[in-house]
DNA sequence: ATAAATACCATACATTTGTATGGTACAAAA
DNA sequence: TTTTGTACCATACAAATGTATGGTATTTAT
């Protein structure tokens, strides 16, 4: 289990990650000093000995920008959930992380994406389940029948859009949740993306291994 | 649209995306050199200026490891699906990659997973769909419960996995799928790995928009 | 009270790295 | 035939880079 970082370690390889992710190069320490303004590469140089110290990162050594993220190779990477978003009944969207999940490795997300985590049942019928991490896209515009994030007085929620003439509609498809109808000039209605993607995790399993032998 | 590259250029192209992807840190032309066995840094110099030029990498100029990929920069970065897998029935597992899905920007693999497309319904009560693209990992020890991607017999499928004594079962949770019990000694079973997760692309979205309107 | 960890600065240095330049050999195109 | 492009080699050099060492100030644990 990796140690706790300090706020400044915790932003360096928040970096790190950005870097490494985003663009698929990882900083070097003159870059990392640019960046948090400072004054020489050795103030980087010891905070990265304090973080590969602490587990999550592995540094070839003499190797120019040889920063390799070790919890990579675990296929987790924590990424914030900005919040819980309700595919049933509306739940409160927070305005920071309220966690952080272990995306596998095969996170790296694009930079204008976030995640939600989803919390309720009106989206089975589209297989999207309770605990699932939504990915959404906050800079497309919505098509109808696609699956959008939405806030509405202050709760966000995960639902089937359709845009009519004077109207857009919020449909679960869940027939146990009404739609939602919303005058295109209510106030409190903010569209806040589309969900491009869904993961899931396996590693937590949520389901009891059930013993189920033989034929039933 | 790119041009075409040379034998030598591709291969040296697939090692940069290899090695950007896979490790996170574009090579030296000094690593190149050595993966290819070229005395000199020179040679790698001469073959990248020339994929630069046919438009698929860009260098920042004077910097260490200063690759990008152009074609990257994209919400979505191609990945090879190595074949498709039955949850339901055995399909065939293709020796190479059968199809390239669009796995958003935020899919960089662990550099020892693969993906696998699921076909058929048998692990729907796992709320694991047909399209569904699974992240497997073949360097884990499968435990007791987990969903696990064995062939069998040439075929391979998606199954939870139970270990007992002197046999392993492969159980569905589809209650309609039988449930597969190896004997230890079967020769043509092999594990290939265990499902750490499951992406579903929601932009060419399987479902028809079913315009139902108001309650039911 | 003292030690240890954190968070910076400055300077120095050997290597790594990218780049420039020049050369050879070969095949295909003009 | 000459030119162009590809595919290598060798050497040279300035700048980028990682690292080592030493220093100060502050906070946190003992």
């Amino acid at each position: 289990m990796p140690k706790e970082l300090t706020e400044t370690q915790k932003k360096i390889l928040d970096y790190l990650i950005e870097r490494i992710k985003g663009k698929g190069i990882p900083p070097t320490l003159a870059e990392v000093a640019a960046h948090f303004g400072y004054r020489n590469r050795a103030t980087v140089q010891q905070h990265l000995a304090a973080i590969e110290k602490k587990g999550y990162i592995r540094k070839n050594p003499k190797l120019a920008r040889g920063i390799e993220l070790t919890l990579e190779d675990k296929f987790f990477v924590p990424r914030p959930v900005l919040g819980e978003v309700a595919a049933g009944n509306p739940l409160i969207i927070y305005p920071d992380a309220i966690d952080t999940i272990e995306l596998p490795t095969i996170a790296r997300m694009p930079k204008d994406s976030f995640l939600l985590r989803v919390k309720g049942d009106s989206l089975k019928d589209a297989y999207i389940f309770s605990g699932d991490i939504v990915i959404v896209n906050p800079n497309l515009e919505p098509r109808n029948g696609q699956i959008v994030v939405a806030i509405l007085d202050d709760a966000a929620v995960v639902k089937r859009f359709y845009k009519k003439r004077s109207q857009i509609e919020l449909i679960s498809e869940n027939p146990e949740y009404e739609p939602i109808i919303i005058d295109k000039k209510y106030p409190s209605f903010k569209l806040v993306g589309i969900v491009v993607g869904v993961y899931r995790s396996m590693d937590a399993s949520p389901f009891i291994p059930i013993q189920r032998r033989g034929k039933l």
